[in-house]
DNA sequence: ATTGTTTGTGGACTATGTCAACAATTCAGG
DNA sequence: CCTGAATTGTTGACATAGTCCACAAACAAT
């Protein structure tokens, strides 16, 4: 059972508002959106394909699973089937991941990056931790660290 | 051979920031994702008038200012100008939100809740914070708050 | 074989976000 | 006062992202 905001403010001593609920979604949509930005701008650069943001994300994160089929990147992800689906295909095209059919199942193709695709992971991580290394600049290494845990917590 | 992330996981356990970087984008956009996940599931009891994400985020921004020019919204939102005017019309469509003139400058128009929109904020507000209570549920207030100021100090 | 489940696709649609052009104001400075 | 910038908000055109629903093929179990 939670409380509505003004019901809450009993224990916390701090004037900003006792673990906002709120506020707490705004800052996390917030960084998001700050991540994408600055990953926006610099992305012209190198994003020469058109993956796009969502298509970069499917990478990096099939970059740390290796082989595996689309459910996996779903669930993994917290899509819709259909979009991953789709995904797929136009990162297939582009020559990003290749798809070779499971001998124990089928149904499902497993999806693995392509050496195209490995070295546009590489340099998207060194963008996306440049620029995620510039919003966390004002914080401390055990600040990040910390961040890290609780997000990872959840 | 895996890419990227795999080639630093010898030397440093943790602790390290760059090493991070992904991790924390990828934990972020998860957060992101849950707590619109957990909103959606409820918000179809409440969001009769087919709100919609956005524009419960421009009402509850709207809210915390009461009475704004749209170019302040979209600042403090970080969105598109453009995005912003079509958000406002539908908003003002469906009365929860009214705009008047401004005294000072004939192209302002400013922006405050009607009584329709503050009651329709209160309500996200009870969700909101249920479902947010809900994901951050596992941590303890110390790191709540921990979470919320590294938030903000962003 | 029949039934139900999982896995992946496709259609149709809505919502979000981006880019560029634009009118109406306001402002700065001669 | 006038003119050329800058600000404010709007619109068009478009691209991307996300949702919902139905469905076929392969599997699993009885």
């Amino acid at each position: 059972m939670t409380g509505i905001m003004e019901t809450k403010k009993v224990d916390e001593p701090d004037g900003d508002g006792a673990a906002n609920s709120f506020e707490i979604a705004h800052q996390v949509d917030r960084l998001m959106r700050r991540i994408e930005a600055g990953l926006h701008g610099k992305a012209v650069v190198i994003d020469t394909d058109r993956v796009g943001p969502f298509g970069g994300m499917v990478l990096l994160t099939l970059a740390e699973m290796e082989a595996a089929p689309v459910h996996r990147l779903v669930e993994r992800m917290g899509r819709d089937k259909s979009q991953m689906t789709r995904a797929i295909k136009t990162l297939e095209a582009k020559g990003m991941i290749a798809r070779h059919a499971c001998s124990d199942d089928g149904r499902v193709s497993l999806l693995s990056l392509t050496a195209k695709g490995r070295s546009f992971v590489q340099d998207i991580g060194v963008i996306l931790s440049g620029v995620i290394d510039d919003i966390l600049e004002p914080l401390t290494p055990q600040e990040r660290q910390s961040l890290l845990q609780v997000l990872k917590k959840l």
